[in-house]
DNA sequence: TTAGGGTTAG
């Protein structure tokens, strides 16, 4: 094809056939033709980033947008999409300061503060984010729907459910995008009930939900357990046609294993017509979350068969299969293998393999996972204290708990547990009621029966078994036979016979 | 010409 026979028109449209097909080739072609053009046009310059930004190239897309004798608006907002879309947030964000520096910039616009608020969403920046919603503000184009959708999903995304709210409510329109952020927002922070009635609520509107929706409502009904609400959906699913996709598929796959309807699980995943490696993984983890340990791991090797690979998330799900087997050779086998595919410097996979090692009696090797972690998070610290206070070290996990708090890592309900059966390792009395009464209430956290067992367990391997009787009698919770028999084998082990009677009274009274 | 929402781990 000559360049000259091919008019302007022409090359326009073509290249916006290339971009929405991603035909890099033939769009290079095309590129190389206005290369050696007389004359700089603005227009197909533009596509030409755009073209490169969607095709995954967003450092040629620079490379062109440096060379541009004249640039736009339009020419920054593409640049700014292609780092977004490409995992490089932070270069938009970049990019955008170096816009509102360029004199011969038009004001900016609605795509450009659009894809910067993605951005700032992918990166929780929330600061830059505020410095964003000001200007939108300011300039009115909060105004635009794709503008109020990207602000509404930052703030909702980060969990700031009143900045989301108050959005929602100032600025009017509502869509299918605000639903969908919507309704994560609600069930990331955990207000299940509000997205419950946000879904239950829209009656005929739901004609309007698409594909997203059902995966955010699905993860609703999984949250929630809510089994009859996930009945209604994926009834709905079927009855209006939606198309199964990955994302569906699996969607329905995790809501009924995490609602415990493992046989609905099965056969919603055979039914799929198109598996992946996030479908397969759902229903390992639907198994795995049943305490069907083996099936997980059965699946992984149909999976193989069947051509797709593993990803860090089917890593963790099979190596916490063998947590619950106590399986370490396999564990072992898995380790090496998520190792040689580069999965194991993942965070989930990390803390799998404390889990896996800490349940399989390697304490050891649990401890040398955790100390080749490149990151950690709450997760692993919880594992790595309750992991030693399993085995009888309960110095090393309350070095652990005094290192998480040096690092600023804030401690929840599980992390206490862990604590407290290490200072019930170490015979501390004083400190394990300090963590209970003083820590615990001073960081807003309400022990439940796990802590007060701990504590149960604490004063009887301290021999305050008097102590122990009386803390069960005056502290108000559903006591269970765990509790009790950690009395009881104490009273044989201290030689309190008449105590030992009155509470193996109490519990054939409790459970006959 | 350019823009917004998604599944899997603990």
């Amino acid at each position: 094809m000559q360049s000259s026979s091919i008019s302007r028109q022409t090359k326009l449209s073509l290249l916006k056939v290339f971009i929405e097909n991603k035909k890099l080739r033939s769009g290079k072609s095309i590129h190389a033709q206005l290369i050696k053009a007389p004359t700089f046009d603005l227009i197909q310059t533009n596509h030409l980033i755009n073209l490169y930004s969607k095709c995954g190239h967003p450092g040629v897309a620079r490379k062109v947008f440096d060379t541009m004798p004249e640039r736009n608006v339009v020419s920054g907002s593409a640049l700014m999409a292609g780092y977004l879309h490409n995992g490089m947030p932070s270069q938009a964000l970049h990019l955008i300061k170096e816009m509102s520096f360029e004199e011969n910039f038009e004001h900016m616009n609605e795509y450009v503060f659009a894809t910067a608020l993605a951005s700032c969403s992918e990166m929780r920046a929330l600061e830059q984010g505020l410095q964003c919603h000001a200007y939108v503000l300011k300039s009115g184009l909060v105004f635009h729907s794709h503008v109020r959708n990207a602000l509404l999903h930052m703030y909702f995304e980060s969990l700031h459910m009143e900045d989301a709210l108050r959005v929602y409510e100032t600025v009017p329109g509502f869509d299918v995008f605000a639903l969908n952020s919507m309704i994560n927002g609600f069930v990331g922070s955990g207000r299940l009930n509000d997205a419950v009635d946000l879904v239950s609520g829209m009656g005929k509107e739901v004609e309007l939900w698409d594909h997203v929706t059902y995966v955010a409502v699905l993860g609703l009904c999984a949250a929630s357990k809510d089994l009859r609400l996930g009945w209604q959906i994926h009834d709905q699913i079927l009855r209006r046609g939606i198309q199964f996709s990955v994302f569906v598929g699996s969607g329905i796959v995790d809501m009924y294993g995490k609602c415990g309807d493992i046989e609905s699980a099965r056969r919603a995943f055979v039914e799929l017509s198109v598996k992946n490696v996030v479908s397969w993984t759902a229903v390992m983890a639907a198994f795995a979350q049943n305490g069907l340990f083996e099936e997980a791991l059965k699946l992984f090797l149909e999976m193989g068969i069947d051509g797709v690979q593993p990803n860090e998330f089917t890593y963790a799900v099979l190596l916490n299969s063998c947590a619950g087997l106590s399986a370490l050779k396999i564990g072992d086998a898995l380790n090496a293998h998520a190792e040689k595919s580069g999965y194991k410097a993942h965070l989930v996979v990390g803390n799998a393999l404390i889990n896996m090692y800490s349940k399989s009696g390697s304490i050891e090797d649990a401890r040398n996972a955790f100390g080749g972690m490149h990151q950690r998070d709450i997760i692993s610290w919880n594992s790595i204290i309750t992991g030693c206070s399993h085995h009888g070290l309960g110095r090393e996990a309350l070095e652990a708990f005094h290192d998480m708090l040096t690092e600023g890592e804030v401690p929840t309900y599980v992390t206490f547990v862990g604590v407290l059966l290490a200072c019930g390792n170490l015979g501390l009395v004083d400190d394990g009621l300090y963590y209970l009464t003083n820590f615990m209430r001073d960081l807003g956290i309400q022990p439940g029966v796990e802590h007060y067992t701990c504590m149960v367990r604490l004063l009887c391997r301290a021999g305050q078994l008097d102590k122990a009787e009386n803390f069960m009698t005056y502290t108000c919770t559903e006591w269970d036979i765990i509790a009790w028999r950690t009395l009881l084998s104490a009273c044989q082990v201290h030689k309190y016979y008449n105590l030992g009677k009155r509470v193996a009274e109490h519990i054939l009274q409790l459970y006959p």
